[in-house]
DNA sequence: TTGCCGCTCAAACGTATGTTTCAAACAGAC
DNA sequence: GTCTGTTTGAAACATACGTTTGAGCGGCAA
């Protein structure tokens, strides 16, 4: 009770001012006086601040890896044999995604955007701990995209899939403000879901670009 | 002489120590010392820390900004009234990138990185600067987006525009990790042109693709 | 030479950070 | 109630940061 309470209350703080601000420029005494909770609660509970990041990561990225798992059995069970498609692959993903169990209203868009401060605010023990932590889900959706995408040479593909990893963590990152703007100046509502449905076509047909293109096209030429 | 010295080895120290670390990483004695300069000398002439950001990316952005303009002038001029494609307005700009003039062998991937570190780390007072320095470019380039998919509506290309946005910052930003990661496990050497030229083409056919698709397909829809 | 001004330097300042300490409060078992 | 191990609390610690200070240097005009 005094325990789990003090800890998540710390997890959720941290998780919200990490996701707002970065991890640098959030203090432990942002954290523990927005958790109201004590200063030493959190070397106490975690050891490090660094070993707190890895916790707010842990917390929800471990049942989403097993999600995930599931969804991918599921998917391969389906397909009975076959590979799944591009289109597949990624909504397994999306809505996974998508259906976690959320601690708030916001908790989808916080996720993504710590998702993307973790690739992007190059911490080398974030880093580290996420690839020997999660690697398993991870290679296993890289050998479902390569499956899918037989026709792409492995750089290529290497490449695309960074494309499609920024295209997601950026605009999932901030979609609160890039929604706001939306809805101010074209009057429009926007949910999380309806955002990935946007998003997965683009980055199908990204991926499924023909790749003959690697220089610039004569002046006059143009994509039809 | 003096002056002119010290200025330009703090900025030559600073653009590369913030590419490698981000903004907050970076403290100014990294900088002094790597610049061999006294740690009083960025107050001197810069005035904060701040300010010598702003430098940093002024040093680069107000010449490319330049570029990028008679880039677009030359493509509508040679488009003689009809709107530039989508890959012509694309390969503008990421010529004028790739052209700009560099101080040394890492000039445009620490450019580029910055760029992205620019949007990814929320530094407020930078987006405020680069927002009110070159809004006139980045106008000039959303309105030839715009006027290249006219097939789109305003709110899907307003996404998909974020999702360019996305895939281009995010890659650029850790496009030096990238680059070792594949030279790890692939053998295979990149250059920043090569990113760009494939980076294009995924970004050309995800602004294109069909936007019908707005609901996962249909085997064991899940999302109630 | 003298005086001045732009610049550099070592040192210090005030503040904020992550972490540690140790006493007090607490809970549950006996 | 007493003991025991766990959790909290206020305070301090050492360190790093951005910034400021004031003395000193060097070239140059008068």
């Amino acid at each position: 009770m005094a325990q789990s309470d003090t800890v998540d209350r710390i997890l959720d703080a941290a998780e919200e001012l990490f996701a707002d601000r970065g991890f640098s420029e959030t203090s432990l005494r942002m954290i523990t006086s927005k958790a109201k909770v004590n200063l030493a609660a959190v070397n106490y509970h975690f050891g490090s601040k660094n070993a707190l990041i890895h916790a707010v990561f842990a917390r929800f990225l471990t049942p989403f890896s097993a999600t995930l798992e599931n969804a991918f059995d599921d998917l391969e069970a389906r397909c009975d044999g076959e590979p799944p498609t591009l289109n597949q692959t990624l909504w397994a993903l999306t809505e996974s995604a998508v259906r976690m169990p959320q601690r708030n209203e916001k908790g989808i868009s916080i996720f993504m955007r710590l998702l993307g401060l973790a690739y992007t605010q190059s911490q080398g023990h974030l880093r580290k701990f996420l690839e020997q932590e999660y690697s398993q889900p991870f290679s296993r959706f890289m050998r479902l995209l390569k499956e899918a995408t037989p026709q792409l040479s492995s750089v290529d593909r290497y490449w695309r899939i960074q494309f499609m990893l920024g295209a997601t963590a950026f605009t999932m990152s901030s979609s609160d403000a890039l929604r706001d703007i939306l809805q101010n100046k074209l009057g429009v509502e926007t949910t999380v879901q309806e955002i990935a449905a946007r998003l997965v076509p683009f980055l199908a047909a990204g991926m499924q670009a023909d790749d003959a293109m690697l220089v610039p096209p004569a002046h006059k030429s143009s994509v039809a």
